[in-house]
DNA sequence: CGGCCGTTTGAGCCACATCAACCGGGGTGG
DNA sequence: CCACCCCGGTTGATGTGGCTCAAACGGCCG
């Protein structure tokens, strides 16, 4: 079958001439069958346009818009790629060789359904997950039932950038949205930090970049009230999408139900919901059906006591120290 | 004066010179002249004899101990470096070139009084800050006063290895004893991330330990009562300390005060009190002058559902997938 | 139409905070 | 050498933020 062959080292061309091998197989089957095969397809091509994208954005060319006769589900491909491409090259400052290795590296892509599980606490894992689209969270399963949710992430972050130091994994990973990732075995990344100490330097970097946000979680979960926990996580998520390029400026979609958000906070699902009472009334923030529109952007970040600073890690022009 | 005096790329032998000479002036003079001068001495002997246990390790010879003759100091200087070589070499995966070009990018020594601050909020940091002996905290003070720990250094660790996404340090860093540190400058270790990848591996694997750390702190300031909480830290220090070869068995000294437990664990320190109260109740543990005992470890262990594999990150022999 | 999930609202309670006083030891100045 | 103070630890009394339990509501989906 498909899995066991091998994608890696394929230019964009023939990952794309597999998918139209697999179309053609599909054309003449039926039901279950055809299903799997037109999946695949588009798993390759998704794959091919990700090795394309890199390639053409190392030419720099500013007329990028030339051939714009794709056919709409690679126009799609295209948007689900922006986020990834922009944290490799402008913000872990990858040259293109070096995010075509990176992403050479990458298996098949995974899609994902709203709520499925990508990894399981406990569960073996071995390469590093990456999320090109959509919404995750992290959590942990205490002995007791209790539940935290440990991290919250967005298109374009590595999910497990820690997870290396571990067989096992420590967390589950669920999906908030429907979602695209890619992963890279550890063994690959072992192989090409060796060689591509930038590649090396990125992983830093990026680990480091989600060590200050639970950093910042540890402060507010430990030292602070209920509504400013809850306003400060708000701020937090809305930057991060600004940052990394998805939603208008005020309004989101928001999928963390109210228990889910307890768990982020360490409160009850009761009191999350009487605190976002509060923050409604104050006038500072629409949160229903799935979207949160944030109304008064200086009053919340002022109840949340929000200093987007910690966030410059993510800055697609890092202005820090390197 | 010598702080304009370059010590990078002088060899063992060069430094050992110059600090003779700072001796040979010192006994010609008097009074705080002479103290200073002593001083420098005994920074460019920590720093000369840091490089040669680098160059002596490297030949891996088991009579390590034919040139015992050492005068006191000089043996108090190796015990010292001892956590750090350790965590360099045998956790870290650093061969000693890499280990000898790392660490000639370390500045002066620097010695610090228990209680004196190493980093101040705010401060504009450049350099990556390495602790040779003693221990640390690294606190957030926020604007109504309150304050967070966000996490406790022993002896090897690297003190803000996120620091260089910000120019200036999010959070204070005290000494909680004395402690020896040395500095690295972000634009050295810059260079050196580019033409030494495992250097650059090992500041990721760092990072990630300490981020597998707070997210463990994570858990516990979200979701536990005090008493777990309380119980998990003294493990998690415990079992570092042995980790890193501080300490025997089951006593170590622990200069943590209860109200700094308290900004540690999210608590007030009048419910620190009781809670340790509880704790020795139960006969599990001693705790009085900086000296914790642990009289039952099994138990301590089962209170703070202590699961101390997210340190395997920080153990010796990694056994992790990488 | 019924069941399920997320949200909302109310009532009572508990873990932990806050305030306040006291104790004991070590350092300091007279 | 003592008097003093300051700091860390200890103890009690009282207040409260957030938890738990429980029930009702509303939208969505089979």
């Amino acid at each position: 079958m498909l899995r066991q062959l091998s994608i890696h080292n394929r230019s964009a061309g023939e990952l794309r001439q597999l998918a139209l091998e697999r179309r053609e197989l599909a054309a003449a089957r039926t039901g279950s069958i055809k299903a799997l095969l037109l999946k695949e397809a588009k798993l390759l091509e998704f794959q091919a346009e990700l090795r394309a994208w890199v390639e053409r954005s190392s030419i720099e060319t500013s007329t990028d818009e030339r051939n714009d006769v794709k056919p709409a589900s690679l126009q799609s491909i295209l948007y689900d790629l922006a986020p990834l491409g922009a944290k490799l090259s402008s913000r872990l400052g990858l040259a293109s060789a070096d995010q075509q290795a990176f992403l050479a590296a990458a298996s098949l892509p995974r899609f994902v359904r709203k709520g499925e599980c990508l990894i399981e606490q406990g569960e073996d894992v071995a390469a590093l997950i990456i999320l090109c689209n959509g919404m995750t969270h992290t959590v942990r399963t205490l002995s007791d039932g209790k539940q935290q949710i440990v991290a919250v992430s967005i298109a374009g972050d590595f999910l497990n950038s820690g997870g290396l130091l571990f067989r096992q994994a420590r967390n589950s990973i669920f999906a908030l949205t429907p979602a695209i990732c890619l992963s890279l075995p550890f063994k690959q990344i072992e192989m090409l930090t060796k060689t591509r100490p930038t590649i090396a330097r990125a992983l830093w970097l990026e680990t480091a970049a989600q060590a200050a946000i639970q950093q910042e979680w540890m402060v507010w979960l430990g030292r602070r009230a209920a509504q400013t926990r809850l306003a400060h996580f708000l701020c937090e998520v809305t930057y991060r999408l600004q940052l990394a390029g998805s939603g208008t400026r005020d309004a989101f979609e928001f999928p963390l139900t109210q228990r889910e958000l307890a768990d982020l906070l360490g409160l009850s699902s009761v009191h999350v919901n009487r605190t976002l009472q509060v923050l409604r009334g104050h006038g500072l923030i629409e949160l229903n059906h799935q979207r949160l529109k944030v109304r008064n952007r200086d009053g919340l970040y002022e109840v949340a006591e929000f200093d987007p600073r910690y966030l410059d890690g993510l800055r697609l022009s890092a202005e820090g120290v390197i």
